[in-house]
DNA sequence: ACGTATTTGTACGTATGTATC
DNA sequence: AGATACATACGTACAAATACG
């Protein structure tokens, strides 16, 4: 239940239970989630503290929202990158232009990197993942 | 100027804006913002278009906001992580307990660094940088 | 092709709380 | 204590996108 009273936000003790739901399997991947009238009126809440709520699960990635609903992010398959010793990785999160440049959805970090010959790459954090060189095949 | 009646919403109007600031220097690392209240006098917009903006810059990472205003956030030193060939980096956006554990701020991802022995490292996105393992020292 | 219902997006107002100076 | 500034949270209204009959 939700307690307007208790000193943690209105907005977060919602992002707990939608955390809470998404972990225990309540709500699995591409499942949708309820509107936000729905929960506007499952826990009698302000619909800016539900959309604060859906706005900070949006910024860790959690779902992924449309003007149809929101839903939970399913995971993807991840391309291999491979790093040789002087290519360095960073990751930050992209500027609008640059998400859809990349193709990436809101919440989702941009893995940058910098080659040893001095070119950058930015590579969506969502399907890419940092492999170290493998010498050895 | 922001321009209510223009295509774009008042709000991404004013992130844009205030990127510009931040790429041309206009605002410096560490350099404080306006306040809210200062934008919504300086551009005749509500409260609610000022804070959403200062939530994608917050999200994009480029700001940091405290009861005492927002600054720009400033580059900070980065301790090099090394991956050897069986090890995988991949990067996320943390949950709000994890932030706190990383000691990270809001619009910062975090490395997860699976080694090849199975272990499981979280790292945080704005002071790690990764490299390959250097074999040759 | 068109209107309607649903759902999220944007944008305004207001009030109170909390932390800092 | 008072001023400043952000955080939370309620309200309202209309716009825009999508789905459906």
């Amino acid at each position: 239940m939700i307690d307007p009273d208790a000193d943690r936000p209105v907005y977060k003790q919602l992002v707990d239970l939608v955390h809470e739901q998404i972990e225990r399997g309540r709500l699995g991947p591409d499942q949708r989630l309820p509107a936000e009238s729905d929960y506007v009126e499952m826990h009698g809440i302000s619909r800016d503290s539900e959309r604060r709520a859906m706005g900070v699960l949006r910024a860790e990635g959690l779902i992924v929202t449309t003007n149809r609903g929101s839903r939970v992010r399913a995971g993807r398959q991840r391309s291999v990158v491979q790093i040789g010793d002087c290519d360095v990785v960073t990751a930050r999160m992209p500027s609008e232009p640059e998400r859809r440049q990349l193709g990436v959805k809101e919440g989702v970090p941009i893995f940058v990197v910098e080659r040893s010959g001095g070119e950058r790459e930015l590579l969506p954090g969502d399907r890419t993942e940092i492999r170290g060189e493998s010498f050895g095949g």
